[in-house]
DNA sequence: CAATGTTACGATACACGTAATCATA
DNA sequence: TATGATTACGTGTATCGTAACATTG
């Protein structure tokens, strides 16, 4: 499972359509369709049915969304942290400890 | 990013040690030293400082441990939620609902 | 020199896009 | 028949392992 996917499932499960959610990801719809596919592979069984007009939420895709909604949440925190210490001087904690202590 | 490196992030972070660590993801010490350096990439500095004889936490590598924890406890419970709907049958939601109100 | 981490490099697998096909309202 | 999802397939990239190299205690 790559993080990419995680995006992908949110974004379908926001929009309930494939082509809307694959622009939403800059990706073509059937590069969805295979990641969507995947992922249910993985977890063992679908995470959508799929219905006209409307895509609706399996038992399956709702009982992992919060999880994955999580996921997402702690993914763009730790990115705001990277982004925060980039370009300081990162040296190791027991250095910095060290430093701090003196 | 891949759940795959995350994994390899927290062993190296228990381990302290390169060897140790891909021994304990099943990998060859060279595919840890590269997944590792990808990750330090994608986040913008070095997440280990390469002492010996143990390998030390940079600040950077401080600050994303917890988010990871937290997102491989997430990754966690929901394999085991996934695992527990395994072979029932995963209406969607919507008819799951008609039929319990009925 | 023994133990540990990194480069180099080739093989396999994966993600993605385009084009063609299928399904349904 | 028009819209939207899937399948088929080619391609570039990433991941991984083996082997050779570098480093340091």
């Amino acid at each position: 499972m790559n993080m990419q996917q995680i995006r992908y499932f949110l974004a379908l499960s926001e929009e309930r359509n494939f082509r809307r959610a694959a622009r939403k990801c800059n990706i073509a719809q059937p590069s969805l369709t295979n990641a969507i596919k995947a992922l249910e592979q993985e977890l063992g069984g679908p995470l959508f049915w799929r219905k006209r007009p409307r895509i609706e939420m399996s038992t399956l895709g709702d009982a992992v969304l919060p999880h994955f909604t999580r996921i997402a949440y702690e993914l763009e925190s730790m990115h705001a942290t990277a982004k925060g210490l980039a370009g300081t001087p990162t040296f190791p904690a027991a250095e910095r400890d060290f430093m701090m202590t003196t």
